[in-house]
DNA sequence: AGCTCTTCCTGAAAGC
DNA sequence: TGCTTTCAGGAAGAGC
């Protein structure tokens, strides 16, 4: 799934490949994941890609504008991989896999292609307001967030710190993976609300996520089942996974085994030990629960579903 | 305000 | 073996 640092990882890889590159023509299968594909196929041609960005998890193409293009011709490619998708630069004449739904034709010979499996994804073109308008809606981004920032941004939030951390306005970046990952760098669980941790613990879990992305940046993104880079190389980060997808295997630092639990409609993982449950504010029956018994309040609630 | 549920989609894995 | 069911999840929207 890519969250910030595959989409990084992306980003850097599209760069040493697209700047300077003109789309000569588009080729589209399946587009209902695209905004407006006749625009897409309209507009894009003969367009040069000036600059690759990231904007949370969207990757942003900028087209420069020449001559022949109008001045109200969008000029911002915007696109999120969702859940399985991928977008490599491929010599033309490489057979492209099965869920390959957009092809930009470049004028060096190679192919920017965009394949999803579950077309999760989402492509759109984007004029210079709107795309001022998009960065608005979402929040700061993750991985250069100041502390102040940080703390302004959670402090006082009633909902649970990893519905939080996923919504992307406001943090932008980070999804299931990395949210669970930090959360037990820091270790909190997941359903401690907002409004109730200390400035030093928010201050411990903004450097948690810094210090998560970063190493995943660096190990080139976490590939759990469909991820690659633009050169259609896995990551490495899955392997440094502390919690993700370690559901009854012992916690790493304690050796307590990890649970699994659904936070804001999230499967969360964490350690029990390390990141002990909030204490449930169930009304008032302080006299019937003596709290002498850890076992069994411990326990989190459960809904049975 | 914030939670849960639903929708979109496909393939892998589990269940029968 | 082969079918059906369940699950995974980013984001948005509905309803409570």
């Amino acid at each position: 799934m890519p969250e910030l640092p595959e989409v990084e990882t992306v980003v850097r890889g599209l760069r040493t490949a697209l700047p300077g590159r003109c789309i000569v023509s588009v080729r589209l299968g399946k587009t209902d994941f695209i905004d407006d594909p006749v625009a897409l196929g309209e507009s894009l041609p003969g367009r040069r890609i000036a600059a690759v960005e990231r904007i949370g998890k969207f990757i942003h193409l900028q087209l420069a504008s020449n001559d022949s293009v109008s001045a109200d011709a969008p000029s911002h490619l915007m696109v999120h991989l969702g859940m399985t998708g991928r977008l490599v630069v491929r010599a033309a004449g490489e057979p492209a896999p099965p869920h390959t739904h957009v092809y930009f034709q470049l004028d060096d010979g190679r192919e920017l292609r965009y394949t999803d499996i579950r077309r999760f994804g989402q492509m759109l073109l984007l004029h210079d307001a709107k795309i001022a308008q998009l960065r608005e809606r979402l929040g700061e981004d993750a991985l250069t967030i100041s502390a102040e920032e940080f703390q302004r941004r959670l402090a006082g939030r009633r909902a649970r710190i990893k519905a939080l951390l996923l919504d992307q306005s406001v943090l932008r970046g980070v999804g299931n993976i990395y949210a669970d990952e930090s959360l037990w760098r820091a270790r909190l669980h997941p359903a401690r609300l907002a409004a109730k941790l200390s400035k030093k613990e928010i201050d411990r879990l903004r450097q948690a996520v810094q210090r998560v992305l970063g190493d995943a940046i660096r190990l080139r993104g976490s590939s759990i089942s469909d991820f690659v880079d633009s050169d259609g190389q896995p990551g490495g980060y899955q392997k440094w996974h502390r919690v993700y997808a370690r559901e009854d295997q012992p916690c790493y630092r304690c050796h307590a085994i990890i649970h699994r639990v659904i936070v804001a409609g999230r499967s969360s993982h964490f350690c029990p030990r390390c990141q002990p449950p909030p204490r449930t504010p169930r009304k008032r029956r302080a006299r019937r629960t003596p709290r002498s018994r850890r076992a069994s309040s411990q326990k989190r609630p459960r809904r049975t579903t």
